[in-house]
DNA sequence: AACACTACCAACCGCATCAGA
DNA sequence: ATCTGATGCGGTTGGTAGTGT
C-alpha cells in the first residue's frame, strides 16, 4: 500500500530553484500570502513544484529577515546549550534565534559547530590510539545509544571544565558503583586496549542512558544541562549518580521538587523550551525504568 | 592540469501531528 | 471516534565549490 504521494511526482520539477521561480513565489506570497494551502499554491501560480518544496523554499530562503551564515559566538552558545538540553529539536532552537531557520541551524550544527566543539576534546587528548579504540568499542557496545546522546554527553562533559580538580569527574572516589553489566563492558574494552585507557570520562559514557531517557521522571539531560548552568556541586554529584546508576532512584525523594523548581526558574530560554522539557519528562519517565530493569536482569 | 577528497548547504523524503469533515 | 489531507519536522542525500596531492 504505502502512503499516497503529496503531489504528482512525474510533473514536478526537482532540484535547485531558478531566480525566476524564486521571484514568482516571492511576489505571489508577498501579495497574497500562502492562502493557507501550500499544496494548491504552485498550481495557482504556474510553478511546476511540489507544495512542500514551495513551503520549504519560502521558509528557508525567500521570506524576509532571513540571515544566512555568519553565526556569532553568542548564537553558537545558544545552539550548543539548547542542543545539550533538548536535543535535535531544530525548530525550537531556531525559535530562539531570530532570522535563523531550523534547516540552517541543523546544517551549521552538523557541518561545523559539532566538529568545532567535539573536535576540541579529541585534539587535546594525548593518546589518540586509546581514544579511538574506546570510541570504536563504545560504538559497538552501545549501538542503542544514539549519536545525538553521545554528542550531547561529550559536549556536556566539556562544559564541565574538566580541568577543575574539584569536579565530580575528576574525583573517582565520588563515583557511584557501576552496574555489573557496565563493569563487564568496561573490562572488555580495557582488554582491547593494551595501554592505560583509564580515562574515566569515557567510562562514564558507557554508563549513561539515552538522551531522552529519564530517571524517576527527571530527564537526564535536563539534569546535565542544569549542571552546566550553575547547579551546586552537591546537586551535580547527586544528578551524576542518577545518570550512572539507575538503582540510585531512591534519591528521588531527596530530589523531589528540585526538578520542577529548576525547570521553572533556572533555564534562561522561553516557555517553549520549558514546555518541551516538561513534555519529555512526562512522556518518557515510564520507559526509562522498564529499559533499565530489562538491562539489569540480563 | 587533473584528480581525489572534504566541507558545505539546498533540497528532498518520509514520518508524525494537526485540523477539519 | 474515525478518517483523510495538509502541514511541520528532522534525517538524509546529492550537487557544487574549495582544497590538497
Amino acid at each position: 500500500m504505502g502512503r499516497a504521494p503529496c503531489c504528482d511526482k512525474a510533473n514536478v520539477k526537482k532540484g535547485p530553484w531558478s531566480p525566476e521561480e524564486d521571484a514568482t513565489l516571492k511576489a505571489y506570497i508577498e501579495e497574497n500570502g500562502t492562502g493557507g494551502n501550500w499544496i494548491a499554491l504552485p498550481q495557482k501560480i504556474g510553478l511546476k513544484r511540489c507544495g512542500k518544496s514551495c513551503r520549504l523554499r519560502w521558509l528557508n530562503y525567500l521570506r524576509p529577515n532571513i540571515k544566512h551564515g555568519g553565526f556569532s559566538e553568542e548564537e553558537d552558545n545558544i545552539i550548543c546549550n539548547l542542543y545539550i538540553s533538548i536535543g535535535s529539536r531544530w525548530s525550537i532552537i531556531a525559535a530562539q534565534l531570530p532570522g535563523r531557520t531550523d534547516n540552517d541551524i541543523k546544517n551549521y550544527w552538523n557541518t561545523r559547530l559539532k566538529k568545532k566543539l567535539l573536535g576540541r576534546r579529541k585534539q587535546s587528548g594525548t593518546n589518540r590510539g586509546s581514544q579511538d579504540l574506546m570510541k570504536d568499542a563504545s560504538d559497538d557496545a552501545h549501538q542503542a545509544l544514539s549519536s545525538s546522546a553521545l554528542e550531547r554527553l561529550q559536549l556536556h562533559m566539556q562544559l564541565q571544565n574538566l580541568q577543575n580538580p574539584f569536579s565530580f569527574y575528576n574525583n573517582p572516589a565520588l563515583w557511584p558503583k557501576l552496574h555489573p553489566f557496565q563493569e563487564k563492558m568496561i573490562q572488555t574494552v580495557q582488554s582491547m586496549n593494551d595501554q592505560n585507557c583509564s580515562n574515566p570520562l569515557m567510562m562514564q559514557q558507557f554508563a549513561l542512558p539515552n538522551h531522552d531517557q529519564t530517571v524517576q521522571g527527571h530527564n537526564v539531560n535536563d539534569l546535565l544541562y542544569e549542571q552546566t548552568t550553575g547547579a551546586s556541586l552537591a546537586i551535580e554529584e547527586q544528578y551524576a549518580k542518577l545518570c550512572i546508576n539507575p538503582k540510585m532512584a531512591e534519591l528521588e525523594n531527596a530530589l523531589n521538587g528540585m526538578s520542577s523548581s529548576f525547570i521553572s526558574t533556572s533555564n534562561p530560554v522561553d516557555s517553549t523550551i520549558v514546555a518541551a522539557k516538561a513534555d519529555g519528562i512526562e512522556q518518557q519517565s515510564q520507559g526509562m525504568f522498564q529499559d533499565y530493569e530489562l538491562g539489569y536482569n540480563l
